[in-house]
DNA sequence: CCGCATCCTCCCCGATACTG
DNA sequence: CAGTATCGGGGAGGATGCGG
């Protein structure tokens, strides 16, 4: 493939926030679970299990924001909020699970990669 | 597609740190640079432009131990220190493609849920 | 030329407590 | 149940200076 089309240095800083918006601690595993269906506020905090409310709030505002994500309040007491995917957040799957692949199978050689470097660096300590 | 293919948590987290490290401010970009070809350390740091010292070599390092990038010393004076991306490396290139052809086509979306989710914060502050 | 060490600043994120 | 407000630690990242 052509090495360089990720194209000009703008587009690739828009890329480069997707993919911090994505890759950041907790956004993939929340949009993971959407994919499995709609959730309320609550049931993804217990699905999620360790992330606080602060965090998945903010999480979800930032999908939100971005159109991945839809906000549905039913003002009943007590009020129900539901989050579902919206079809260009179920578009992401396709790009993510590329790259989910590409991790996956090359784990193994990312973890050797590690080890030799890592085997390396505790020689060069004990050489001082 | 199948919604939920991105596996079992630990898997997921695997994949978010992949994440995380392209997603940070800097590789996506040195990555391309050297998609371009082999680059030597004040190469890179010219062509990157406002990268300081510290980051880029930070960067390198991460690429390297996780055997993305190789690193190649010619002792002379002044030293000569080359950077190319490995095979593993060059594979990468695969999954961002599909990555930055899903936040091109959809960025015009993105932008617009974006202006009408601040356009509604604004009026709300308006109310207030 | 390459890169480490230091200092400083800002923001991410968690913990906690409080509203409707 | 859903969300906001506040405090505090820690890491990311920039600027500068030194060393090989």
């Amino acid at each position: 493939m052509k090495p360089c089309d990720t194209h000009d240095t703008g587009t690739c800083q828009r890329i480069s926030e997707m993919l911090s918006r994505i890759g950041d601690k907790w956004t993939l595993l929340v949009v993971r679970a959407l994919g499995r269906g709609p959730r309320r506020f609550s049931a993804l905090r217990r699905e999620l299990g360790s992330i606080s409310q602060k965090m998945l709030t903010r999480t979800l505002r930032n999908l939100e924001r971005d159109g991945l994500v839809i906000r549905t309040v039913t003002p009943t007491t007590p009020p129900q909020v539901e989050y579902a995917l919206t079809t260009m957040g179920e578009d992401l799957f396709g790009p993510i699970a590329a790259l989910a692949d590409w991790t996956i199978t090359h784990a193994d050689c990312i973890d050797a990669a590690r080890a030799a470097y890592d085997g390396r660096e505790a020689s060069i300590q004990r050489a001082a």
